[in-house]
DNA sequence: CGGCGTGTTTAGGCTCGCCTAACTTAGGGT
DNA sequence: ACCCTAAGTTAGGCGAGCCTAAACACGCCG
């Protein structure tokens, strides 16, 4: 009688994941999710680690059911490494959002200290801050949360640098990741939420003139195309008018 | 011509402490000022760790300055240990406070949070969270907090097993590590700034009968022994009757 | 089709923090 | 004074994460 064995379907209860780990999670689905599949190379520039301690890693979170590789053809994630990923995720969303709604850091200092406190952190206290927050669905950036229990509702934004002249659009989202842009953003007034209008666009990638409030602003193409944007009072049901 | 030039009076940047080391530098911290000086066996027990896993660390803690070894006997921190140490010992206590105080949390869950935390939270963080809670003394089980610079006020109690009968006395703190204990604290209502009194004490390490509030409680001696207690109102000038 | 460059992996090595097993030391008891 | 035991240290080893240097594969380009 032969019993084929190999990879019992029921898991075995596993280890807590370490802090590097859920940082290799969490860079390799932010990379799939982007361009397909993440590369070595991808990650270790990501991570600021060398290429070969990635493939170690991914060599390890491989044999740990995390993920799947073919050597040379990058990595992607199985159901159980998405989890892990979400779940890391959905802790930085809401530490930045604590951080910057109840203890009022500012917007371009919460990604660091988020990054350190999602890996500390406790369940209860991620969720506790859930609750003081009144369960936000988005983070300060304009990035969706991760529910608990592990889906996301990724809405496909367009860049300001493609909005059609005249428009009026809603800023949605932004990258945490450069510090000196969010301030820039900050400065000028743009947030998620703001209406911003495109008045005119130089060419050559020349810069654009926006309104935003009531002043108008010129930025350079390189800021234009890092904020996302998207149609005003999208939730209104289209028979609303 | 001879330049001595050993042990560099102008320490060079250190590298910033890791999550063990800090444990380590509280524990030995917390013993040392118990005990006058820590032991290899209780580091180890404090920590759960193995005594050959102490004398390791010892020995590099030792070369980094931040205490000295007497091998067979014992540590004793230098003053960059005991700074340290403060450091770690502050933020644990600000932890405590925010996640009792402002989050919610019952105060048997605290420790083992800030356990964590203590590691992983940016000064800034701390200093934010003390601002929200008004710059706090003590801690929820009634532990001193040390200030930014380093120095605590380490009031000399006794412990509720030793006060005298009849005389009301105020809870002033207990062990943040025995939850259970804790919770049956709460239970009874005894926590920081509660007035007690003992009301009569059985012979041959027998219960003691407490007036809490309106409620008399019996609790046994392990119990009593726990508890710290003070004189009512110490606040006030002698000459104010 | 063969060579070449870029990207990836392998090989070997390091530090940190932990372990167990075997040893040494200190110090109290007889 | 000596021995015995408890406490502490040494020796040797392991896994996680990182590194550099060297070998190698893929796929593009001539
Ligand atoms: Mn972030
Ligand atoms: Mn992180
Ligand atoms: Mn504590
Ligand atoms: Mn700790």
């Amino acid at each position: 009688m032969i019993v084929s064995a190999d990879r019992p379907s029921v898991t075995p209860p596993l280890p807590p994941l370490t802090a590097p780990v859920e940082d290799y999670l969490k860079a390799i689905y932010e990379l799939e999710s982007r361009q397909g599949s993440a590369t070595t190379s991808d990650v270790a520039e990501a991570l600021a680690v060398a290429p070969a301690s990635v493939t170690g890693m991914v060599r390890r979170l491989a044999a740990q059911g995390y993920l799947d590789h073919v050597p040379y053809r990058g990595a992607q994630l199985t159901d159980a490494g998405r989890r892990a990923a979400l779940r890391t995720i959905r802790r930085h969303r809401i530490l930045e959002s604590y951080l910057s709604g109840i203890l009022g850091y500012p917007w371009d200092r919460v990604h660091d200290e988020a990054e350190q406190l999602e890996h500390a952190a406790s369940d209860e206290l991620i969720e506790r801050m859930a609750a003081a927050l009144g369960f936000p669905t988005v983070d300060p950036h304009g990035a969706p949360i991760p529910t608990a229990d592990g889906t996301v509702e990724e809405r496909a934004h367009r860049s300001l640098a493609d909005w059609p002249t005249g428009e009026p659009a809603l800023m949605a989202r932004v990258s945490d990741k450069d510090a000196a842009l969010l301030r820039y953003l900050a400065d000028i007034g743009l947030q998620p939420g703001t209406e911003v209008t495109v008045l005119h666009r130089a060419p050559f990638d020349g810069p654009l003139t926006l309104r935003i409030g009531t002043a108008d602003v010129m930025v350079g193409p390189r800021v234009a195309s890092q904020v996302l944007v998207a149609a005003p009072t999208p939730l209104r049901p289209p028979d609303a008018c």
